[in-house]
DNA sequence: AGACTCACG
DNA sequence: ACGTACGTGAGTCTC
């Protein structure tokens, strides 16, 4: 049992900050509670610097502000169970967190990016073999579950406490395996440094035009209207459009379409796009249903979901960006997920208008051209890709170029796509079958193609089988600054589920490279931007492409400072070119002339 | 809870 | 004979 003193005076608050001032680093864990107005409420806050015991704050008021001098004093440094939320949970109460040293969920999640959950508990008992007193066990679970707030101070004390101080040891012990693995300056020059960046984006958030999105819903929800009366009255019967199975009824039962040469899920034949498209001929209805399919999709994902999103307080939408979630060190988003924005297509351009610079400021973006591409060549060595991204080139016009062995002028539309394709399969561990139908070619054609191009790029197929080689004999891969993803199933005695984990392994250190340079963009560009132009922020992140909200007088040295900015993000063996707009909104996007 | 479908890089 | 490119998150249906 961890011993907790509960700290419920002002000397015992003096005491302690005192003792906390001399501490070269402490945990921190912050107690909060979900209130009916959707406001979040400090319970309390536990603090640990020895393995003796921890100290817990009960915080009825503000009393936490009475450590705020503690929390932004940069010297002492903060650790802690995922600090980027309560980096957060401390700005919203008027705290700047400085200092911030050792997240070990962030540190569980470098050790083995494969989990996807990094519950403290459950670190807890990995790490230490000791088993905390479950949450469950204070307030219940399921419709018996009580709030924090109807138990005791002692209950909640000790819940947290006991946290504190688990992840008080958790983190030397964390520290000495990223360590021995090779990962503590990854951790510490990359994700640690991330946490505020990420935190600041969250808070910050981007402004949103719900009118714009309102109108069209209307305007859509009439469309699909009609659309779906078109369909009943070709189909004489009516049923639910969002529904696959009975929409699978409809085609080949009643219909009787001919479903040959199908794919087939788990509970019969697909009815996805890309096969419908394929029936296309086999009746009218299918067209109708394809376009029902889009708008219904668009309308429900964003056109009506996007609104109800937008935080009140601010009028603005906070997605969260997560550190923790991706097998090959990518950010993703959630509530709502803001880097799968449609980019193509007319509705596309009205949903992206929707995302507005206020009055004064522009929308810029900043996307990384072919990073993957040129992290291939990087990482491979390989000569001849390397000349052509030294030398500016159209690079699938020079792929094409170079395998069919014509002037790059000479290359056609049709065989610059096919090398598009290519380009682009590469990174993922493509096969014959899977270009051909990316590129509109047969299988032998494709086999063909393969076979060229790994002459021309000789060193992309030594790298690809190297590493291929370095996942089986190690049983992981990594990127060019050490992040790893362990691929136990390399070794699995089922064809496929090998050679699964071998495109694993390709498309991984190709992937994640390119996302640990993103984060070193983002690291930097966070550092200076507020010098360049106080009032600009970074809003989003998509993979390749940062968005900033700029002051309109700034967006020239903006412009600037972020290009040459992710350009130094790290150093290849080729040049890291981007790419700048600037608009209004995110639809209506101009390049610019730095 | 899992399957399906589909939006993005 | 079978499945068929890597990484995500969300809405909807179905059980």
């Amino acid at each position: 049992m961890t011993k907790v003193e509960i700290i419920n005076s002002q000397k015992k608050i003096e005491d302690l900050i005192k003792k906390l001032a001399e501490q070269r680093a402490f945990v921190f864990n912050i107690e909060k509670e979900e209130l009916p107005s959707s406001t979040l409420k400090i319970m309390g806050v536990s603090f640990c610097f020895e393995e003796k015991g921890a100290y817990y704050v009960p915080c009825p008021r503000s009393e936490i502000l009475n450590f705020k001098f503690i929390f932004e004093d940069q010297k002492i440094k903060k650790d802690g169970y995922d600090l980027k939320n309560n980096f957060e949970v401390l700005c919203k109460n008027g705290i700047n967190l400085a200092g911030v040293d050792f997240d070990v969920t962030l540190a569980a999640y470098l050790l083995n990016p494969g989990a996807r959950n990094y519950k403290l508990d459950d670190l807890i008992s990995a790490k230490l073999g000791e088993t905390p007193t479950p949450i469950e066990k204070l307030i219940g679970k399921g419709k018996k579950k009580i709030n924090l707030q109807e138990i005791s101070i002692e209950e909640i004390a000790a819940y947290s406490g006991e946290r504190a101080e688990a992840a008080w040891r958790l983190v030397e012990i964390l520290r000495e395996e990223l360590k021995e693995n090779n990962l503590l300056k990854l951790f510490l020059d990359l994700e640690m440094p991330l946490i505020p960046v990420l935190a600041k984006m969250e808070l910050d958030g981007v402004k949103i035009d719900d009118d714009i999105l309102k109108k069209n819903s209307k305007r859509v929800e009439k469309e699909l209207e009609k659309i779906s009366e078109k369909i009943f009255k070709l189909v004489k019967i009516k049923f639910n459009l969002d529904s696959p199975i009975q929409l699978r009824e409809v085609l080949f039962d009643k219909l009787k379409i001919n479903p040959a040469g199908l794919r087939r899920g788990k509970t019969g034949i697909s009815t996805e796009a890309g096969e419908l498209i394929k029936l296309k001929s086999a009746h009218p209805v299918v067209s109708l249903i394809l376009e029902y399919r889009e708008l219904a999709k668009l309308c429900s994902t964003y056109l009506l979901a996007l609104p109800r999103l937008i935080d009140p307080s601010t009028g603005r939408i906070h997605a969260n960006f997560n550190q923790t979630v991706t097998s090959t060190g990518r950010l993703s988003s959630s509530n709502p997920n803001l880097q799968n924005i449609p980019a193509k297509g007319e509705m596309a351009l009205t949903i992206r208008k929707a995302f507005v610079a206020p009055r004064g400021f522009k929308i810029l973006a900043a996307d990384y051209s072919h990073i993957d591409l040129r992290v291939v060549a990087s990482l491979a060595d390989d000569k001849n890709m390397i000349r052509a991204f030294r030398a500016g080139a159209d690079i699938h016009r020079e792929t094409a170029s170079q395998i069919w062995n014509i002037p790059p002028e000479k290359v056609t539309p049709e065989l610059r796509q096919a090398a598009k394709t290519i380009n682009f399969g590469v990174t993922y561990g493509m096969g014959a079958r899977a270009l051909a139908e990316g590129a509109g070619i047969t299988i032998e054609e494709a086999k063909k193609f393969i076979v060229k191009y790994f002459t021309v790029y000789e060193g992309v197929r030594n790298f690809l089988e190297e590493t291929r080689q370095k996942a089986r004999d190690l049983g992981y891969v990594e990127t060019l600054f050490g992040r790893r993803r362990y691929l136990p199933e390399i070794y699995s005695p089922v064809p496929q589920i090998a050679a699964e984990a071998e495109r694993m392994a390709i498309n991984m250190p190709v992937q994640g490279t390119a996302a640990d340079i993103m984060k070193f963009a983002m690291i930097k560009i966070a550092a200076g931007l507020p010098k360049i132009s106080p009032h600009s922020k970074m809003i989003l992140q998509v993979h390749d492409e940062l968005v900033f909200e700029v002051a309109t007088r700034d967006v020239k040295k903006v412009a600037k400072f972020v290009q040459e900015t992710m350009a130094s993000a790290a150093k290849l063996k080729v040049p890291l070119a981007s790419h700048i707009e600037v608009g209004e909104n995110w639809g209506e996007m101009k390049k610019i002339e730095i």
